[in-house]
RNA sequence: GGCGGCAUAGCCAAGUGGUAAGGCAGAGGUCUGCAAAACCUUUAUCCCCCAGUUCAAAUCUGGGUGCCGCCUCCA
């Protein structure tokens, strides 16, 4: 079955066909680390992710590369203003993005190179494009001259002249064209630097991504991503670079840009300084939940952050977990018993396979993962229903979950924590021994009939987090 | 000014020529002491507006309207 994605360069969805038999390479444009990455970030961080496992469910081996700029502007400024070193800030932030992507579960990168610790690669590039006559220097900085690359403009379908005429910035008189930009930035007092040719300073940001993509997966890569707002000019001027270096060579085969997310309509940004950082919206809700509402919407179409959805994404992804939760108790129970392959179970595993259809052909149409919900939800309520109606057919049943399960996993989901985080473990026991005497104590009320304690136990349990529920079985409960 | 995107039910959201997926919320029912969960039924005569092409359009074309993004650091 192929698969079909949308490439910026062309304007269209087109078939995938990796440079190399069974093998991705995908280099994205990670964080520049100079605080917490915010929703809009895990948006692109969360869609590459699903694009990485989705490649790995079809049985490719994925190169997956993502850098962090650890030097830039941003950084030095804000380590000048907390009197914090800039190399030890940025290190710091890298910290703790690991911190959040594991709660969103994205995996961490076959490769996470850092800028800093690429100047050498770098500055070889810089060399090679003043050789080829395509920067030049001054002054301590290297700029590169867009005008010697013919082909400037064509992922971002802007032509050179329409750019010009409405330039901006105060143009630099220095360059010999406003669109020239800098490879190498002259240091200034006080900045972090690294010794060059051209004497101290540091690159400009366009340039690393060159250099670590053109180290860790060399010319014509499969897949390059990114936000939509890096199109220009950061990987416009990336294949400058990289295509004028090699001449001739493509820098990368497909290019793919996740839409914004927005806040009221507008983008989220930070220099907008409308952003939540993915780590206080963790104070409220679980990291899944941020990552099943990112996933909800198609990558290319603009999504809206609010708390409404991440609530609506929350009570969705409560049923998906249900439905596996309510199978596995009746599993559990049905174990030993022998059974024939009913017509039910027969039905169930038919019901299985038309989800992995579907839902493959939905991840395979440019990674419709909204789409893909679907199928998990219809082979939920196939599960819910059997569970209802007729249990006994546990092959079915245990194949329809199998299969839930897997496909939510492609995703990124757990849909079956198994295994609670370690440090939950022991509070959890300890909640468990209490629940255990509190809940036998419970049963004793209600066989008196005192349901108005009973319930008022309830209620108040709800409060704090845990739901109890009364069935024919007996009592059941789980915490939120 | 240039380039690009979006407009589908109360909300979120799929759907690029054949007569509107899925989720959340709501309504009725089953079950229950009650509640919850689950199940069943139900919720857009219609896809921003106008004109056109076609046997047939939410889907194509033209023209409007509204919103957003990029062109400056930004996922």
């Amino acid at each position: 079955m192929s698969l079909n994605l949308y490439n910026t360069m062309t304007r269209q969805k087109e078939e995938f066909q990796p440079r190399k038999k069974d093998h991705v390479s995908m280099y994205v444009c990670g964080p520049t680390t100079y605080n917490y990455f915010h929703v809009g970030n895990a948006r692109m961080l969360v869609v590459f992710d699903m694009v990485r496992r989705y490649f790995l469910y079809k049985g490719y081996a994925v190169q997956f590369v993502q850098n962090f700029t650890d030097v830039d502007d941003k950084i030095i400024q804000r380590a000048q203003e907390s009197a914090e070193e800039a190399q030890a800030l940025g290190q710091r932030f890298i910290d703790e993005y690991f911190k959040d992507a594991q709660a969103l579960n994205i995996m961490p990168a076959s490769v996470h190179p850092k800028a800093t610790e690429h100047i050498p690669e770098m500055i070889e590039i810089i060399q090679g494009l003043i050789g080829k006559g395509m920067a030049y220097q001054v002054d301590g900085d290297v700029y590169y001259e867009v005008g010697k690359f013919a082909s400037y403009g064509k992922l971002s379908g802007r032509k050179p002249e329409d750019l010009q005429t409405r330039a901006r910035v105060e143009s630099d008189e220095r360059k010999r064209s406003p669109l020239d930009f800098a490879l190498w930035k002259k240091a200034k007092p006080g900045e972090p630097f690294w010794d060059s040719p051209w004497g101290q300073g540091r690159p400009g940001w366009h340039i690393e991504c060159s250099a670590m993509s053109l180290k860790y997966l060399g010319p014509g890569f499969d897949i390059h991503g990114g936000g939509a707002d890096l199109v220009f000019p950061h990987h416009e001027n990336e294949i400058a670079q990289t295509e004028g270096y090699l001449e001739g060579q493509t820098c990368a085969c497909y290019w793919m840009h996740n839409a914004f997310l927005t806040v009221e309509q507008e983008k989220m940004s930070k220099s907008a300084g409308n952003f939540f950082t993915v780590r206080e919206i963790l104070e409220s809700f679980p990291g899944e939940v941020i990552r099943f509402y990112l996933l909800g919407t198609h990558y290319r179409s603009p999504l809206d952050f609010g708390r409404e959805k991440l609530e609506m994404a929350q009570r969705g992804l409560r049923r998906l977990r249900t439905s596996l939760q309510l199978a596995n108790e009746v599993l559990r129970q049905g174990v030993g018993a022998a059974e024939e392959l009913t017509a039910q179970s027969q039905k169930l595993i038919e019901e299985a396979q038309k989800a992995r259809k579907d839902f493959a052909e939905a991840m395979d149409d440019d990674f419709n993962s909204a789409l893909a919900y679907a199928a998990l939800f219809n082979l939920a309520k196939v599960i819910n229903a059997a569970v209802n109606g007729e249990p006994q057919a546990t092959t079915g049943l245990q194949t329809a979950c199998e299969t839930l399960r897997e496909l939510g996993s492609v995703l990124g989901f757990d849909l079956e924590k198994s295994v609670s985080p370690e440090e939950d473990d022991a509070q959890r026991s300890l909640v468990d021994d209490v629940m255990g005497v509190l809940l036998q104590v419970r049963v004793k009320i209600r066989e008196n009939k005192d349901w108005a304690l009973a319930d008022q136990i309830r209620d108040s349990l709800k409060d704090i987090g845990i739901l109890l529920e009364d069935t024919p079985q007996g009592v059941r409960w789980k915490m939120k």
